[in-house]
DNA sequence: GTCTATACCCAGATAGAC
DNA sequence: GTCTATCTGGGTATAGAC
């Protein structure tokens, strides 16, 4: 590992620790095994690092997303199966410690790097709501659900649920075991997914 | 207003903007008309502000909390006024200005203040949670859901719905009209709320 | 209770030698 | 690419005059 990958991978662990206004060059320097001046050799400035960390971030989520299709042909194998598929999606992505570090550091940001607010807004929340409208959308033309429900409602009920339960890992319960999180946060989506399903299920 | 009300303010004020890291002693004097160093004649150091902070929201929110018997009561009115009379209990409190401003701050400053997380933990997510467990077991005896529901899952499905727009507006919204975005949580916890009954309740 | 003056520390960043 | 040395500016807090 090189001194810029050092710096990168220094820089994320303390930021995601302390948050970017509680961590110094000269700590990050320290801990590298360098001199502050030198950081500058790599990053032009400390605003820097914490850019390259968020596209860090954006070019890793990108990928693995489910495609529509694939959603369809999961549906159709019953709401357990679909349900777990992709989950199991989403966590992949999420498991890997860097994508948990920086996990932590969007909520920790987001009240004042304004890049990191419609980073949260947008990738984070108002595209997988919208993602979820189309899934409750196809589960209406399958008839699995009522067709007077309001798919938009249905999807923020189900989602903001798990949205707080990540915050409240990485925030309000810090530092907990990640893995043992992880176990957690797939059950109890999982229940909470079947209350919300169960709420508008037609009859069968 | 005397000085060190002025103090209070303005630090709430300069605080729930921009952080406590985010504010400076030299910016709330400025503020306040007086010298930093008048500052200390009222408050021991910077930390002691954000104490006296904390103390008055916790002043504030013990009371007016529903008592059960009155809620029992409210829940025979039918689930709808039973909704609406815990809300407007919870809204009242939170619609002061200063108790929104509080409750911002309490967002941004809970990853690296102890007191602020602990305070977080144990009084909005933990009592509450309690509170609404207790609720549903009583619409159980009351035979209004199903007997072999899970009351815990059901109060976190319900509550931190919430939670995560109280999140969603105090950060990622920031700064939006508090006044329309409490009209707006009631409409939607109320038809989340209603989501979630309907999964459960019994059939009549 | 407020002021001036100042102590002291730590931040981010740059210049220039090697 | 890394170093030493340094600049500049900001932070919290205190001493002592009025």
């Amino acid at each position: 590992m090189n001194n810029k990958e050092k710096i990168f991978n220094i820089s994320l662990d303390l930021f995601s620790k302390h948050g970017y206004d509680g961590v110094s060059m000269r700590q990050i320097a320290r801990e590298v095994g360098i001199k502050e001046s030198s950081i500058y050799n790599h990053y032009s400035s400390k605003q820097e690092i914490l850019n390259s960390i968020l596209e860090y971030y954006v070019r890793e989520m990108v990928s693995d997303e489910i495609p529509l299709p694939q959603a369809s042909r999961n549906l159709d194998k019953g709401f357990d199966f679909f349900y777990r598929a992709g989950c199991d999606a989403f966590l992949s992505k999420l498991r890997q410690e860097k994508m948990m570090k920086i996990t932590r550091l969007l909520f920790i940001e987001s009240y004042h790097n304004d890049d990191v607010k419609n980073f949260l807004k947008k990738s984070i929340i108002e595209e997988p709501i919208n993602g979820w409208i189309v899934l409750f959308n196809m589960m209406k033309s399958k008839n699995l659900i009522r067709k007077d429900c309001d798919v938009v409602q249905l999807s923020q009920s189900f989602f903001y649920y798990g949205m707080f339960l990540l915050y409240e890992h990485f925030i309000i319960n810090y530092p907990e075991d990640d893995e043992e999180f992880l176990e957690e946060f797939m059950l109890k989506t999982e229940k909470h997914a079947k209350t919300i399903f169960d709420s508008v299920k037609t009859e069968d």
